[in-house]
DNA sequence: GTCTTTTAGTTGGACGTCCAACTATTTTAC
DNA sequence: GTAAAATAGTTGGACGTCCAACTAAAAGAC
């Protein structure tokens, strides 16, 4: 067993060296945005090995709690795509190998032939209940931040998704 | 010209979802790697879209500019793995990339027969330079958070990392 | 000094994301 | 009312990431 980890904090040595190469006024940036990558990286592995398991991955997670919390258990894809802000093409990705693994359904829109429903079944339903347990359990209760820090992340990107148009 | 967000912050709603479902405890845990993943998804797609015209991703970038900081302008292939925590695939994959666009160039290793060395070409710097000058200009200068929120972003994601074993 | 284990890199495949292009509808404009 | 523009989904392709399996070489164990 290896420790591939450098022994220094790349982002504090690329800090330093913005600053010396005369770049130093965007250096907070660079630095935000790539700790934003790095923390991305290491956020997505965690939530992903809780859910291999189970056979699905973090995107196809995303979908199924947007069905179980949608009352009638029926979203089209477009809404599924811009409440999750991905394009359509991945939404049609991640329906269909949800539609593969019997946990969700596509059906007709009643009033709009080009649209397509998308349901959850009631395997869907389960699993998404499991995975849930498992997430709140595992990762979502002890996510590696204090209670203060995930406050004050949730914050800051706030404003930043905001600032983005993110909603 | 359509409007695809949400008119309402679906982190903000999933948080409210969370507590009333009786799990209050990891809401913020929730909230927190949520954030982060949509966050990071905004922050690549702003600088994809800088590095486009130039022919090059932000995975190429990194590459790129861990070339020009190493003095030699040469790194062990396993090496910008490590720095970049990525697998050796990835690495792979990049350097692949670059030396078909004549950025890098592969040497074998003076003294271990297993390893590869990457050198950056005179057009990769070049190239990489424009990037960054672009990059300063138009994202790491205004990356859409105030000073004070890239810093305190910054030093969350620094613990966080560290607690996560990054460096 | 062998024998075993570890390391470096590659290939092939899975998966998610995006874009461009396309079909089929629906909505808007006039 | 009909022509033009917008919308919903799909397909095919590019790209980055990971994993499993593999070859070659170096390092460790005895």
């Amino acid at each position: 067993m290896t420790d591939t980890s450098p022994s220094f904090d790349p982002i504090a040595e690329a800090t330093r060296l913005w600053g010396e190469h005369g770049w130093a006024e965007s250096a907070g940036g660079m630095a935000a945005l790539t700790s934003l990558m790095r923390a991305h990286q290491l956020a997505l592995s965690l939530v992903e090995s809780v859910l291999k398991p189970l056979g699905i991955t973090f995107a196809r997670y995303e979908v199924l709690m947007l069905l179980v919390f949608s009352q009638r258990g029926t979203l089209p894809m477009s809404v599924i795509g811009s409440r999750l802000q991905v394009h359509a093409t991945s939404v049609t990705n991640a329906v269909d190998r949800l539609e593969r693994a019997d946990l969700v359904r596509r059906l007709p829109h009643p009033s709009d032939r080009r649209a397509t429903l998308v349901e959850i079944t009631d395997s869907g339903r389960r699993l998404a209940d499991d995975a849930t347990d498992r997430l709140n359990a595992e990762v979502f209760s002890q996510p590696g931040l204090s209670p203060r820090d995930a406050r004050g992340l949730v914050e800051i990107l706030t404003r930043f998704r905001q600032d983005a148009g993110d909603f």
